[in-house]
DNA sequence: TGAAAACTTGTTCAGTTGTGCTAATGATTA
DNA sequence: TAATCATTAGCACAACTGAACAAGTTTTCA
């Protein structure tokens, strides 16, 4: 059809990407283009394909959506990503954002929003549903953490002990414990453990599951 | 129609939902009888419309389907039951199918996979895909910790102090030691960090997210 | 270049954690 | 009844953690 909004699903599981299809294929003016299970295959679709949007799961076998959006926007400026996401909680939305992904949404998402979704992002204005807005507006003023500190954190959600983390990056204990009283204070934690879960509930840390 | 399968889907995710409805309902002798997004409203419709299979999220909003499962049982001896986790890796599988789910299955199945799990939970039998079977076998052997290891783990992982638990538990802090030290042992691990990400991971123990 | 931010290291010290023991009590079960 | 397991508790000790400082160096970027 002319006109109509090309779209590629990059979504690893397979009844939520049937899902997806079912309610976009709805809809008469949208086209889906192509789907596909990884990050790498997802990208190497975008590059061929050139949907108007892509409709991208943050949490993928081989990679993880933040860290790839980088290479959507070389190899197309003015990529138009909605970004799709299990938990509304996630501090990669924000991250999200930051890199150029021009839609946030979460897996509970209504199928009239979602198509909703869809077309904003395809205008190229942004769309983030007012329940994710709200929980963007609630990590705003929360300082960042800044590269050394989020390295210093995996580690030690890693279970790394201060020695550990000083020998593997090469510093003294001390700088270690340093910038560990440092993430602390920006996460407004007080104990390595607390520190760790709340990495992992804000997704701060990838871990490998 | 006549002897067809009568099916409760209870998932939260509405893209999810969509995309099972989507599959099951492309088999003429299925019937979607009923979907609920919680547990609470899930139930409910199970005691009202005693369907012949419940497909079962394994996290839903406002509660754990393993902790719901004896509900189930109570109501009806032989519900037959299949719990739809998000990923493969979690230890909540031996859990459910101790309790008496019959099936397990992870959001990535295939269709075919998903209509056949239906069939043969429907006819009493149980459905493991070969992917979680491994899984399970691989568990096998370690051992369980017990109700008061659990509580303990649990309150570790809440990034709870020894003296703090103690206190919370009303016994010695030197016997929240004793637990904590047994705890390491038998997940394999050697500090609390590394016990609270493995039991996340595993699923060991509920974080609200 | 100059300021701001990030990174670095040090010292001290109280408190917590983890290890390695031993051992009593109650509950369950073979 | 004997055996096993879960729970409880104690002690001693080395190691680690986190708080509270102060202060130097390097990067970054406007």
């Amino acid at each position: 059809m002319k006109n109509s909004i090309r779209i590629l699903i990059i979504e690893n599981q397979r009844l939520t990407r049937i899902g997806i299809r079912t309610v976009l294929e709805a809809e008469n003016d949208f086209e889906i283009v192509g789907e596909a299970t990884s990050g790498a295959k997802g990208f190497a679709l975008f590059r061929q394909l050139k949907p108007n949007v892509t409709v991208l799961s943050l949490r993928l076998p081989d990679s993880c959506a933040i860290d790839t959006l980088d290479n959507y926007f070389a190899e197309e400026k003015r990529s138009k990503i909605l970004v799709l996401a299990d938990t509304a909680g996630d501090a990669e939305i924000s991250k999200a954002l930051k890199k150029g992904a021009l839609g946030y949404i979460c897996k509970d998402i209504s199928p009239t929003e979602l198509v909703k979704a869809i077309r904003v992002v395809n205008s190229g204005k942004k769309y983030i549903p007012s329940d994710i807005a709200e929980i963007l507006s609630e990590h705003i003023g929360q300082e960042e953490l800044t590269p050394t500190e989020t390295k210093i954190l995996g580690a030690v959600v890693a279970g790394k002990s201060n020695k550990e983390i000083a020998y593997d990056l090469n510093i003294s204990e001390n700088t270690v414990k340093t910038h560990v009283k440092n993430v602390f204070e920006k996460l407004g934690v007080s104990d390595r453990i607390s520190a760790a879960t709340l990495a992992i509930r804000r997704g701060l840390v990838r871990i490998h599951l």
